[in-house]
DNA sequence: CGAGAGCGTTTGAACGTTAAAATGCCAGTC
DNA sequence: GACTGGCATTTTAACGTTCAAACGCTCTCG
């Protein structure tokens, strides 16, 4: 293990010389640059961060709080969100810090207790919640934050955030089916309550509008949980209540799924006779069959922003960025 | 933020005393012990983790490399993992630093980078895979680390590890579907390469000789990939060669998945005509219907031996642990 | 009653790095 | 030839903590 010491003793040079030669290269003439560099390389030498940390109070580490999901349910592409944070952080020399933490105002001493003792230079909030206690909270006490996804029905959200734009997705879902020659468009939902479910239901509602097609509240199906059997009842419901429906957009891959059972259970094809589509194009959807048509959350994108907007020095650029998901196209909603 | 300095000075001790107030209270006389905790807590006091770690050279860090898995699959009880190695990282006061690599010798070097530079002390490895090269490589740079996963074929594996027992698992699985009355039972397994299915295979193997249960290779069907199609396919052809066969043992959830939808296809009732089992307890073994048997991995034990193993100053206990997992039935083997 | 041991506390130094100020050198200017 | 300005490099001092050694006090015991 070499040190700045070390590397400076074998260059001839000083310990602020080998510094520079990392941090400002520009500084050095290019001769003692090479020489030094060659030294570095030589020994191996690899900063030490905690030093370095130390010594300009930043860690480059962001903390993220792995996701305890009540009903044990698992995030599907939590994965592929976690897998893009850390590419992101990685990318501009950070990484990622995971911690647990009790959800709501029991949470927030472990968030600070992290910023205190400087485990972490700031968070990447996600499961953002209405009303959600924490994005206030850091704000006041200066912890840089970003959260994805808004708090919903609030006028303002203390904080920057980065989210998808679920309604636009529902809605390029449903023009999607009409163009395919679907003319009955059911929407498969979650409890009203939910701030996510709103807004999703309200791009199925608006793309229907636009397009002439039907968007009563008979249409509309909240389910009380997000499981495939839930899907699949509300699907009969809908079915048996009006036969005429030809479509079904699922606010989740879940109760798409259920939808698909559903239909394969009497004896309709999915693609077909009823066209079907989900969200957040989980790995679950390329693997059943027909594969699921679903609606992809730009996960890097994602990543990249949160990113970008919790390591910005100086505040340039807007810091509420909603971005646009993509409609995959699989054969439950296009056979062929 | 306060520091050590401004705590002493405020409880008019030296820095020294207020250190040892945290770190070897038994050192200090009582009275002393109180005025100084009184005094950090009122400043609201944290230790400053970099300078510590830069006195200590330990920073409290365990690296652990997100996967990618190269058919953008997800591990469906990866939250669950990550969920439990946190939680036992945090109850030993450490943190889990995520990071990507790419698989096999070329990700190498961010194991060293990472370690050179003190960002981590050691790391969790998972993924393991047949004759991976990252054990040897960080036994031999004496860098700390446990494996999540044998490296099989290997007589004997360069460092610690922890693995569940899949034989003990799908035997248990073999076991309880014939104390339900079972006497055919397949197996669905990956492509036989895999160290992970030869190694659910032998249970079922062992298990159905153990109950003078038939266990042949027509009983066995490899399929190429993890697929609900590929689960649902090989379903049918053991079916149609042996219509006998009253229960299924699944290497995954997935496959099994596949195997409940070829039985609903066939008009079959999984859990009456032919009962099944999967692997793993993902969130989707109990969001089917029927519920899916399966067998579960025990994360947080999983979790414990990982973080004990890699924490322990003296090598105590053995550095290699097999153990148990859970079958959990539900109603694809036992309606009711 | 003086030497030695034990205890609680302080002092001095170090961990490896970087910011800021100081230094020395050289070329250009009047 | 002294004077200025700019550049490359070094020196000094810190960041906040802990280790190791030293200190001074009290107690024990020969």
């Amino acid at each position: 293990m070499a040190t700045l010491k070390q590397v400076a003793a074998h260059a001839e040079v000083s310990v602020q010389t080998v510094s520079n030669a990392l941090n400002a290269p520009h500084r050095l003439r290019p001769d003692t640059l090479q020489r030094v560099t060659r030294s570095i390389q030589l020994l191996n030498y690899r900063p030490n961060r905690n030093a370095r940390s130390l010594r300009t109070s930043a860690v480059e580490l962001i903390g993220y709080c792995v996701p305890s999901w009540p009903n044990g349910q698992a995030h599907l592409v939590m994965d592929q969100f976690l897998h893009s944070l850390c590419a992101s952080a990685e990318s501009s020399g950070r990484h990622i810090l995971l911690f647990t933490a009790p959800v709501g105002v029991e949470g927030m001493p472990v968030y600070e207790d992290l910023h205190a003792r400087r485990l972490v230079d700031g968070f990447v909030l996600s499961q953002t919640e209405t009303h959600d206690p924490r994005h206030g909270w850091l704000k006041e006490q200066q912890v840089p934050f970003v959260s994805f996804g808004r708090v919903w029905k609030e006028s303002t959200q203390p904080g920057p955030w980065v989210d998808v734009d679920g309604a636009a997705g529902c809605a390029a879902a449903v023009r999607h089916l009409q163009e395919t020659g679907r003319r009955r468009i059911a929407f498969l939902s979650w409890p009203e309550a939910s701030g996510l479910a709103e807004d999703r239901l309200t791009g199925w509602q608006r793309g229907c509008q636009e397009l002439g097609l039907p968007s009563g509240r008979e249409l509309a199906f909240h389910c009380q949980e997000d499981t495939i059997d839930a899907g699949a009842r509300a699907t009969a419901e809908l079915l048996d209540a009006d036969p005429g429906i030809d479509a079904i957009v699922a606010i989740s891959d879940i109760l798409a799924l259920g939808a698909l059972r559903e239909l394969s259970r009497r004896r309709l094809t999915a693609g077909v006779d009823v066209a079907v589509t989900g969200f957040d194009d989980s790995p679950l959807a390329s693997v059943v069959s027909p594969a699921l048509t679903s609606i992809r959350q730009p996960m890097d994108q994602i990543a990249t922003e949160l990113i970008d907007i919790l390591t910005a020095t100086a505040p340039a650029g807007p810091t509420e960025r909603l971005l646009q998901p993509e409609l995959i196209v699989r054969g439950s909603s296009a056979p062929g």
